[in-house]
DNA sequence: CAAAATTAAATTTTGTGCAATTAATTTGCA
DNA sequence: TGCAAATTAATTGCACAAAATTTAATTTTG
């Protein structure tokens, strides 16, 4: 026999209810699966997004790069002196605006891209989604992206 | 006058093109969305979803949580010292295997759920979706992370 | 039953992230 | 011109996050 309906509390505040998590879990699991493909460049996963966009601008300053990936200097600062140590680029003052550093692709840096070319396919292979899936996932989480920026 | 078709060769390798960067934005944008709300509490975002799980299932084995978060002992033994620490929860060694430590909420951890009752809410008015949108796209995002864990 | 294998945490090391502060420079404008 | 306000990075301190190693406890196996 049928229970008469009782409408239950919405049980809104576990793990398994929020977006937040699904977010959070999925973000350092693409990290960890892009770490096979990386680490045969010796590039952290930060460090390739540094990288991407100096591979399309060649120069860049601490707060244009922060700005494109939201990241602060206090985070770039340390990651991009790592990345100066090993030659991939170089930080330079501005000699126009002496608060500003320029980030400069190296030539090191440039040759890293010839063994970067095949991570987006192999990565796209691996979460199994065709381009079509792939692009319209990321123009929702960029609608959200704008609405929470 | 148009120019004869020549195919550009596709630009993947820019951060434009990425799938990974609007998930690792969004998760700290996320982030970043929750604190206003969760320093009344005084928590940090890790230890909030530490808190979801304990507000559900009471106590649970730093093993348990470490599945359910996919976080391993070297973030969750720190983590879980300092809630210790503020009487949130507890930390023994279970006697029924010496390896296991099991975390058990505590009556300053309970009385915590009850700030954070509107919590969820409050953060689906700032993402700007309606409840069939969440949910449509946690699912594929869990989706996503069965693939990729 | 004892050695080997497995399991669970803790620890160590390295690398982000971010808030808050500081320092240097440039810009606006009286 | 002169100087307050704004801009830009660097620095500092704290909290994750993950890999690798270590230690301790338990289970499996011969």
């Amino acid at each position: 026999m049928k229970q008469p309906f009782v409408p239950p509390a919405p049980p809104l505040l576990t793990l398994e209810h929020q977006l937040c998590f699904p977010v959070y879990a999925l973000s350092r699991l693409i990290t960890k699966a892009y770490q096979p493909l990386l680490e045969a460049l010796d590039v952290t996963y930060p460090q390739y997004l540094v990288l991407l966009l100096l591979w399309e601008h060649d120069a860049l300053t601490v707060k244009a790069l922060g700005e494109k990936l939201l990241l602060d200097s206090g985070t770039l600062t340390p990651l991009l002196k790592r990345m100066e140590q090993r030659q991939w680029l170089s930080r330079h003052r501005d000699p126009r605006d002496e608060r500003s550093v320029l980030v400069t692709l190296q030539a090191a840096g440039r040759a890293l891209q010839a063994q970067a070319r095949q991570v987006p396919a192999q990565m796209a292979a691996r979460m199994q989604l065709s381009p079509a899936e792939i692009d319209a996932l990321r123009t929702q989480l960029r609608d959200l992206m704008n609405v929470l920026a």
